[in-house]
DNA sequence: GTAATCCTTACGGAAACCCGTAAAGCGCTA
DNA sequence: TAGCGCTTTACGGGTTTCCGTAAGGATTAC
């Protein structure tokens, strides 16, 4: 089994019973962080100390406070982790069941395994860690299940995002044009960015641009 | 301390650490439900048994899967349990921080303490039950604090949910109007939704109506 | 090198919005 | 019942979205 292990939760009530699973397999060194900012630092330190982690285990959304911090998500924790240590193995134990989302973490981020909290998730957590041990790949818990070749969500790409992201915190048409000339993100007319929403909104089967921004907001596009 | 409680929760890596809070405290007996659904049988049952529950302790969001429930979510949950057994005590452990939802909670469903799901929630947690034993009112966790005068979010009601759920679903105005009549709900003149929204875009500070919308997804309002 | 195709951009008219103003309805009071 | 104040509704013009069509430019096929 892995002997040290980190992991990044802000919600104490779930940390417990995450480290509770490590502790019955058996697991030697586990460490606990409650923001990313130091998840990072502890595996930076571990490198330099020559003692790695050998496992990651992180939640995606953690709670802003006070504090100001550099790495605001899961995502961002991990891309930075990859940067330090390419080999780290990654499991991601959050609430978040979105197929777009999660294939984005398999396969920009290279995690090993996706576990969604739910009413069985502890078992799950405890068998993705076995079977990431094991060197099984893409492994998602039960209760998710979709194709992984399914392009569909996939094909929504950071250019939608991108538009949908502006709509939402009001900008017009023009004023998106503009910015995108200004980012130089092509392409930038009106009228592609417009071609390119009616696209999104026929296949979310949105009526309009304030239906299509409900639909991203649940699907946790933006 | 309370003899018997209910806890409400979905995610069983959350429903571990409540429950041994409560076992710390030395709560004699305590029941775990996955379900609203099964929260209210058993308010029920115990109520038919002559051994009702003392406090109930629920999350306000649960995840739905394949199983069909009449209770949605952790307010409906409490207003079924208010019409059953309306001196239970209730405290509601979310990770919901929007100060319109919370104050809902205490002034319409009369519950007894809120505490957020944080970074250090477990404490807080105990502390609420203690005081919520002691009868104590209005308790809130210590990371929220927000002014229960303040009249401002008690404001937006229901009329403005609704415009704001139909515009989320794609509704024009036109269709609003309509819906409006059909339901009897007044003022249902295009023209008063109108300014309706504008006032609420006034208060939010939103542009336009995407912009609205897009904040009070982030709001949670619908 | 030319044609076919795709992508980007431009244009225009209808629909829906945005926003200010004015009229109509309704309860209250004298 | 007339007058007042408030709410609701109606109206109009400017802006933005919505949606179809088409022109210009780049890439690919042959």
């Amino acid at each position: 089994m892995f002997k040290k292990v980190l992991v990044a939760e802000d919600l104490d009530s779930i940390s417990i019973a995450v480290v509770q699973v490590l502790e019955e397999l058996q697991v030697s060194v586990i460490h606990h962080v409650k923001y990313c900012d130091e998840g990072l630092l502890k595996i930076k330190k571990a490198l330099a100390d020559k003692e790695p982690y050998d496992l990651l285990i992180t939640d995606l959304s953690f709670k802003s406070d006070h504090r100001k911090v550099n790495l605001n998500s899961g995502d961002e924790l991990i891309e930075a982790a990859n940067k330090v240590q390419p080999n780290l193995k990654k499991i991601v134990f959050s609430i978040e069941d979105k197929s777009y989302r999660i294939k984005t973490l398999f396969n920009e981020l290279g995690i090993n395994a996706y576990v969604s909290k739910g009413r069985n998730s502890i078992a799950e957590l405890r068998n993705a860690i076995k079977s990431t041990y094991n060197n099984e790949e893409k492994i998602l818990s039960s209760d998710l299940s979709f194709n992984f070749t399914d392009k569909a969500l996939i094909e929504i790409e950071s250019y939608d995002i991108s538009i949908l992201k502006l709509l939402s915190q009001g900008y017009i048409l023009e004023s998106i044009s503009k910015e995108f000339k200004d980012l130089s993100i092509t392409p930038n007319g009106t009228s592609s960015i417009e071609k390119r929403i009616n696209k999104l909104k026929i296949y979310f089967k949105a009526n309009n641009n304030v239906h299509l921004i409900a639909i991203a907001k649940d699907f946790g596009l933006v």
